[in-house]
DNA sequence: GTCTATACTTCGATAGAC
DNA sequence: GTCTATCGAAGTATAGAC
């Protein structure tokens, strides 16, 4: 299990609740739904608690800072998802289970608000990019052993290649729902779908 | 000109500058700036006049609202984003220009920012959903015949999907790249562009 | 181990002086 | 047309009571 780095200069003198806490659990439920709901801007101390119906100051007594607040809410979503990419892939590593996996809104909606934090948070952008890493390391591997099956060399398409065209369409596709904007969409959801399907006859949907 | 539509539902009583104001500028430069270094969550109305060298309470006078602020942030680099857009393509719509178009760093960052805060602020919701049209719009026409002169018809590749792909796989790589997680962007970057130069040989660099 | 009383800072916004 | 004095609400964080 993960364990998370302490990267505290001097530990704080502060007494801080315990990891197994139900309330702390609340805590991070409600800073999530938040963040998911109205943008990290509204994850404050008082916001989360009113969301789970506690106290303001509950938030400081299990979470030393905001920082660390932003840091479990995420770690605790990227383990999930890491776990997920692991079991489905051990599974069935095919193209279209791939497609898929990258394909779900929620998690790029939650990516977004993320990658916007860590633009100006320096805890949460080295542990996205420590995340990042293991997702595109899982992922790149599935892909290219897919691809290699499937008797397409690295000079037609580099594996990389494939996964980051993957990566970026369907983030792409979720950010502009996000906005309202879906012109087009279908149409290239359905084109992927059928050249995946070229390529790979044998795998179809359930 | 873009002039702006006002939504206020009970016009305020209350004054606001004048439009060619040189301080208003003044503001408008210092909250970008600050959205580009620190954040959308990093423009208060205190921190951007401290930036501008201003008192805090000349961005009420200049802007009603913070939101007011952030549309006019948005309003001013979209509309020179636009003109760019319109002027490259009318110059040169080869594949390789929209390309080198979307490939830009900068407007990656800025529009990771405002997608955030469109999430939870409907009238930036709106304003983005707006250009991200009029961009659009624009581009697809120029890859549709781009396409169609080089002979590419919509069964083998269909326009829309190839801007959405473009657009996905800049923005993805701009977006690894502000994390720090940059493996295999070279790769990809000298594949699309052989692409390119496959199926368009006439384009080529200067 | 759990929670609360409280300090002090910064926020957006307005009313009114020049 | 331009700017300032000031308000009330909300922000993070700590020290100490139970």
């Amino acid at each position: 299990m993960w364990q998370g780095i302490d990267v505290t200069p001097t530990p704080s003198p502060r007494r801080i609740g315990a990891v197994d806490s139900k309330t702390r659990t609340q805590l991070l439920d409600a800073a999530e739904l938040l963040l998911l709901e109205e943008g990290y801007a509204a994850v404050t101390s008082r916001r989360v608690a009113a969301k789970a119906g506690l106290k303001p100051q509950l938030v400081h007594y299990y979470f030393r800072t905001m920082d660390d607040l932003f840091l479990e809410v995420f770690r605790r979503r990227a383990e999930e998802n890491m776990a997920h990419i692991d079991r489905v892939i051990a599974t069935d590593g095919s193209l279209r289970m791939l497609w898929q996996l990258n394909a779900d809104p929620r998690g790029a909606r939650f990516n977004i608000e993320f990658v916007a934090l860590a633009n100006h948070r320096k805890a949460i952008r080295t542990e996205m990019a420590r995340y990042a890493e293991r997702f595109r390391a899982a992922q790149l591997e599935a892909v290219t052993a897919a691809l290699h099956a499937l008797g397409v060399t690295d000079d037609e398409l580099p594996p990389i290649v494939a996964l980051l065209m993957m990566t970026g369409l369907t983030q792409v596709l979720a950010l502009e729902d996000a906005l309202g904007v879906t012109a087009g969409h279908d149409v290239t959801r359905s084109f992927i779908e059928q050249a995946i399907a070229r390529i790979d006859p044998a795998s179809h949907d359930g």
